[in-house]
DNA sequence: GGCTCTCGAATTTTT
DNA sequence: TTCGAGAGCC
């Protein structure tokens, strides 16, 4: 038996051991959160609740299985029959058992946002829109907006006035192209992640028969990041539990960080308003992160515009101070950063660091720089292994033994073939669909591969072959594709479909195999690297995770927070609470970085860069601050060597919370001693404030600057 | 209809 | 610099 009581304290036992009705759990960045679930989960199971009557709703699955996990360890036996996944995934497998009566009556193919974009391009192409217009927007804004007209469920005019104004004029267009695109997946098979939600929503809504099966075999329900889930999702809860349900829902109002994607904080605050008899419980303390971390974190969240409530404490009040490192540009910043990985490697086990980022292309001059002096990673987020070009082919040959009114996979098949494009690969799909076989003789005299591809697509149909067999068909077909396709690099992308083979050797079923690869494409290169590696991680693909020794990089203006947040308040608001969740994801060492000038592809100089409001608005207390010296050491507070004008130590922030300002439109200058430099704000009314890459901040006199 | 060349725009986060 | 879309030629 489990101790619960001294296991949890007072806040967490309560969560965990309610017998019934709905409960909502407001739990702060690392007050055990994942403890509570896990030994809510232990509590149930030790009440004699059957495993398989639990419903567990995360955000990753990588998430889900982690708790399903430790609670198998507290419990001391296997958890078998638990449900534990994403809100997604959860609704793949009650849609394609259900297909039929939401009219697929074929079953459908789930897309990835390339799939989405694809269509997206056809439909805008159908109705010939944008023919002449070089502004009109691009088939990844238009798909980004769809999309999140729906996630948001507001209209899309309505969308573009609150937030992409520029765009209003192709309101009425970007209408039609919503609804083509709508019909074309119907008429296709195909289905988005949005789809999976309403889709799954319209069944609950209208099958009592279904849901009140689900209710009876999910009587314990709960749902973690509930902060983050969209208007949809929020109904399919209360679908699934009932006023009065079982429900748990455990969540953080300051981290929530996927309004973009349409998740509405609201829906943890009207939770108690929904459901009936709602018991609130706050963890408030954090045992995860020492108090300087704490101190600046809480630091962060002061400056928020809607101030949180919340103030995390601790037990551990020692700890070091968290370290401001100023690199003398991104470039640097990569070696700079290495050093420290290593050292904390040392000090902390190789496990326990990460580097963090806004976005993933941000880490690739540390992954060079790890690759060169020979050290292995992972890496989370950013570009996924299955959007890989080749990967993606190799993929639609699969799709159409599924599905053969998959005409995205069609064109990605056919058009290797040579003088095929998408339009002559809508023909010969629609000629193959039909059955019209003197027509397609026609084509295969033509064309002269197409036989082989049809054939080996027809006979793996008729099989019904695994996902390992199937592909063991495809790969030599696709083989003298790739090489001819990519010259150089076909051995890397080889070795890909190699992977994509051993994950197909772990599915028996097609279907699941092609959906999973949309739904998680990262499990498997997971499993595939060894343990006691770095970990570099995009700031969404980390949260819930926690590392002792954090480094959070390209703390600068234009990438975090991103340059098109920064005139949107909500969205600035938003990069704000994602540093925050960065930051809590520290257990004992916090640094973070903001290199002083930025590499730009298309000049040849390096640009220079002002740090992050974020950190700027920090009182300097709490931080010690680095500077790299020209020599490449680190120093502590290292004022600008060079005699100058008004020079003022970068950055102290000793002068409070400043003012944002607006540094793109003031532009360059040049000066005779410090070269060139981006104006930051006007002082006076002939003085410029303005930062030199490797100088840092100065006052000048605008007459010695060249402005450029 | 497909392929290639040229010119213009632009650069997040995820299921 | 790179990507993507349009125009014009095959």
């Amino acid at each position: 038996m489990i101790d619960f009581k001294k296991e949890l304290n007072p806040a967490q036992y309560e969560a965990a051991t309610n017998p019934h009705g709905p409960v909502l759990v407001i739990a702060g960045a690392g007050s055990g959160k994942t403890r509570t679930i896990v030994y809510r989960l232990a509590w149930l199971v030790e009440q004699g609740i059957p495993p398989e009557s639990i419903l567990l709703m995360t955000f990753t699955r990588k998430a889900a299985q982690e708790m399903l996990t430790r609670t198998e360890q507290i419990l001391g036996r296997p958890l078998t029959g638990t449900n534990g996944g994403t809100f997604h995934s959860f609704a793949f497998s009650i849609l394609r058992q259900n297909a039929a009566e939401i009219g697929f009556p074929n079953g459908f193919t789930l897309m990835d946002r390339g799939d989405c974009e694809d269509v997206i391009r056809e439909v805008k192409s159908n109705f010939g829109f944008g023919q002449k217009d070089r502004s009109y927007p691009k088939k990844a804004t238009l798909l980004d907006m769809v999309t999140k007209s729906r996630n948001k469920e507001v209209s899309i005019d309505f969308l573009l006035n609150s937030e992409a104004f520029h765009l209003a004029c192709y309101g009425q267009e970007m209408q039609q192209i919503a609804e083509g695109y709508t019909i074309y997946k119907k008429q296709h098979g195909l289905m988005d992640y949005d789809d999976l939600l309403f889709y799954l929503e319209e069944l609950l809504a209208k099958d009592e028969f279904l849901r009140n099966s689900l209710r009876s075999r999910f009587q314990y329900i709960m749902v973690d990041e509930y902060q983050d889930t969209n208007l949809v999702q929020a109904r399919i809860v209360q679908h699934l539990a009932g006023k009065d349900g079982n429900i748990m829902a455990v969540g953080d109002d300051a981290q929530s960080i996927y309004s973009f994607r349409g998740a509405d904080v609201t829906n943890i605050l009207k939770f108690p308003d929904i459901f009936d008899n709602v018991k609130i419980v706050r963890l408030e303390q954090n045992y995860r992160s020492t108090q300087p971390i704490l101190d600046i974190t809480n630091a962060i969240l002061d400056g928020a515009a809607n101030k949180f409530d919340k103030k995390l404490f601790t037990e551990k009040t020692w700890g070091k101070k968290p370290q401001l490192m100023i690199p003398l540009s991104d470039f640097s910043q990569s070696t700079r950063i290495l050093d420290r990985i290593i050292e904390l490697q040392k000090k902390h086990g190789p496990e326990e660091v990460a580097v963090l980022f806004r976005a993933g292309y941000q880490s690739y001059g540390l992954e060079v720089a790890l690759k060169r002096l020979g050290v292995s990673y992972k890496k989370y987020g950013g570009l996924k292994f299955n959007e890989a070009a080749h990967i993606k082919d190799v993929l639609s040959f699969l799709r159409l033994i599924e599905n053969p009114a998959d005409i995205i996979a069609w064109q990605r098949c056919l058009g290797h073939i040579k003088g095929v494009g998408p339009k002559t690969a809508q023909k010969i799909a629609n000629t193959v669909i039909s059955g019209d076989i003197k027509a397609i003789e026609k084509y295969i005299k033509k064309y002269s591969l197409l036989k082989d591809i049809l054939a080996d697509i027809d006979g793996l149909r008729e099989k019904r072959s695994s996902p390992s067999t199937s592909l063991e068909v495809i790969i030599p077909l696709y083989t003298p594709i790739l090489v001819a396709t990519y010259p150089d690099d076909y051995p890397r992308r080889e070795a890909g479909i190699d992977q994509l083979l051993q994950i197909a050797n772990n599915y028996t079923d097609l279907d699941n195999f092609l959906a999973d690869m949309c739904l998680d494409p990262d499990q498997h290169q997971e499993e595939k690297t060894q343990e006691n590696l770095v970990t570099l991680s995009t700031i969404h693909s980390a949260k819930g995770l926690e590392w002792k020794a954090v480094i959070i990089i390209d703390l600068v203006e234009d990438r975090f927070p991103s340059r098109k947040s920064m005139h949107k308040p909500l969205e600035y608001e938003e990069e704000r609470r994602l540093l925050y969740v960065a930051c809590t994801r520290a257990k004992e060492e916090l640094i973070l970085s903001a290199p002083a000038s930025l590499y730009r592809k298309n000049s040849d100089f390096n640009e220079p860069a002002v740090p992050s409001p974020f950190i700027r608005e920090l009182d300097n207390y709490l931080f010690d601050e680095l500077h790299e010296s020209y020599s490449g050491g680190m120093n502590k507070q290292q004022v600008a060597a060079v005699p100058s004008f008004e020079a003022e130590p970068s950055y102290t922030a000793s002068s409070g919370p400043r003012k944002i300002t607006n540094p793109q439109k003031l532009g360059h200058c040049n000066h005779k001693i410090f070269g060139r430099g981006k104006i930051i704000e006007k002082v006076d009314p002939n003085k410029l404030k303005i930062n030199f890459p490797g100088f840092g901040v100065k006052v000048i006199v605008e007459d010695f600057v060249e402005l450029l």
